[in-house]
DNA sequence: CTGAAAGCGCTTACAG
DNA sequence: CTGAAAGCGCTTACAG
């Protein structure tokens, strides 16, 4: 088995320098079009590509951006990586995955790692468990660019890209309003998170807009399963003053909702309307089918590898950290549909 | 801002040579116990962590495993990645992930990428269009560890992590014989893709096993979505001779079947019996629910890992390339289920 | 047990 | 327009 060639492979056998050969490649100016020709003809017949290791260390530029995510296997996250690699891929540069599997320790440990790694920047959406952002200061320090998607810390001074989930909150609750229902709980996640938070936030202005009173046994924090949001809707179901909607702040807790009316043989839309939060790929296939707010995931993904992109272009250019919020729409289904049935 | 620390920072800190602060953090058996305590605390007062870029230049070893994929936004590939992820992580590697988008010129340029990138191995899980083997050649030849999972490509030597598809197809007919069927019709996908080949093969054996003939006009190979599913199980109905039951080689598939019924009032399991293929995360929620083959996806992408581990440990131990098939198994569910009513 | 020195494969100021 | 030479931050034979 022949050695892979290199620089110096090439440049003896054209009989010039190796750094000739490295500009010829770069396409660089003082380089005649001729001596080109030769070099990009030389590394054809010898097979030649650039270790692109012994370039980053030489010259200081990374090969690779850096993803954290919590879990990849979820419909959202991965569709977030779909449209981070769409654009990256064009750039060359390379994506290395890490999941953080929703712990702080392994978080820090996948930041440590990429910045021994050399990336040249960071994507990172964080744990649950992230409260600290230490680790998130390291990275800055090493003057590394971040970019925070999706699960965002708000004390740092970043980049970010999030699903506006305070107006697909609101925008839920209108709908549900519009639909003639008045009497409208919440099944919300840790609160602590901000994407949990915002949709609490819409869901009060929505109420506070339509001159509804926000009622406290109807708001249920905190529920993280299907299960939980199924017992969770029990004892909703079971108290003096019933509520007549659901809104759930994901559409793993609306599975346990309709799971819990189906078992009482109560009615949705009829008799309950439900909203979910994430447009997962059921919402089609439950029964009722499942009204759901579309976060736009790849979309996410997208913008963040895009303005990483644009940060690694023009080093210099200092800008003012911003968040970018993605609009949401409402995909509205069978579940909340008491005045016009949809046709799906 | 202060640059980060090198290993020269910490020798000089120290007055030794940056060869016994390396060796010293290797734990090499030459250093005495006591400079190797005196190197952790100059570490840690320096805060340092060596550059991993710079040390694959110099050891050779690569830092990271590649891994190249038609699409990671599915419900299959995102829990292979999971299950590589867990495998690889404890291991120090880095994770680099490559999207074909079930393109062979991307693929091909994703192996080259990775190759550049000094990769110590490649997983890889290969597109649609993948026909040549080239560039897998190329692989081999550059001395780096290749191993295929589920999309393999048989002309090729060397380790391969498959769901048995076979196994998979043949315990699906054998469960609708089983029940009462005998009229079992097959939408199948592209048959020059290895796993769609082999449910066909496993569908088959399992009609041969139990005498039953094979009847040409109950096999539809090459369906690829939902809508072709719908339209091939409307043929089949409108056909003089229609099946009992329908053995879809993906579950997309089965839900094109289950929309067809649907729109005839035609009941399954009563009229019709459907399985379908992969076990995706709605079988639970279709009306009825959906029997179906689970592939295990993350013991795949673990096992694919572990093998990748096991030959970076001793590279000189040329085995023997083998194929390992993991048991799939059967999930009964409500739309196979004439003759038992499952509890869901 | 420790050190001096070479070198991995590039890039890049500097010189001409 | 091209080349000679230094150096990125490590590791590793070799020497003692």
């Amino acid at each position: 088995m022949e050695k892979k060639a290199n620089i110096i492979d090439v440049a003896r056998y054209l009989g010039v320098a190796t750094s000739t050969v490295s500009r010829a490649l770069k396409d660089h100016p003082s380089i005649s079009a001729k001596t080109k020709k030769l070099v990009f003809n030389a590394v054809r017949e010898l097979n030649y590509s650039p270790n692109k290791i012994a370039a980053n260390l030489r010259s200081g530029n990374g090969t690779a951006i850096g993803v954290i995510i919590p879990k990849i296997n979820s419909n959202f996250m991965s569709n977030c990586i779909f449209g981070i690699e769409n654009v990256i891929y064009p750039s060359g540069y390379n994506l290395i995955i890490c999941q953080s599997t929703e712990h702080y320790e392994k978080e820090l440990s996948n930041v440590k790692t990429l910045i021994d790694s050399q990336v040249s920047g960071i994507l990172i959406s964080v744990s649950n468990e992230t409260v600290s952002t230490g680790h998130l200061a390291m990275v800055k320090a090493n003057n590394i660019p971040l970019i925070m998607f999706d699960r965002i810390t708000e004390s740092l001074q970043v980049d970010c890209i999030v699903n506006d989930d305070t107006r697909g909150a609101y925008e839920a609750i209108e709908h549900l309003i519009e639909q003639g229902y008045s009497k409208i709980a919440l099944l919300n996640g840790p609160e602590h998170i901000y994407v949990y938070k915002n949709r609490y936030q819409g869901y009060k202005q929505a109420l506070a807009s339509n001159n509804l009173d926000l009622q406290p046994d109807w708001i249920i924090q905190n529920i993280n399963t299907q299960s939980n949001a199924y017992q969770a809707t029990c004892l909703l179901l079971d108290s003096k003053h019933p509520p007549d909607a659901i809104f759930c702040a994901s559409d793993t807790l609306a599975l346990g909702v309709l799971e819990a009316l189906k078992q009482r043989n109560i009615q949705s839309p009829e008799q309950i309307g439900v909203v979910g939060y994430g447009n997962d790929i059921y919402g089609d296939l439950t029964t009722p089918t499942l009204t759901s707010v579309e976060q736009f995931p790849q979309e996410i993904g997208a913008s963040a590898a895009q303005i990483m992109l644009q940060i690694l272009e023009d080093k210099n250019v200092k800008s003012i950290p911003k968040t970018i919020s993605i609009r949401p729409r409402l995909i509205v289904r069978r579940s909340s549909s008491r005045k016009v049935k949809p046709s799906i």
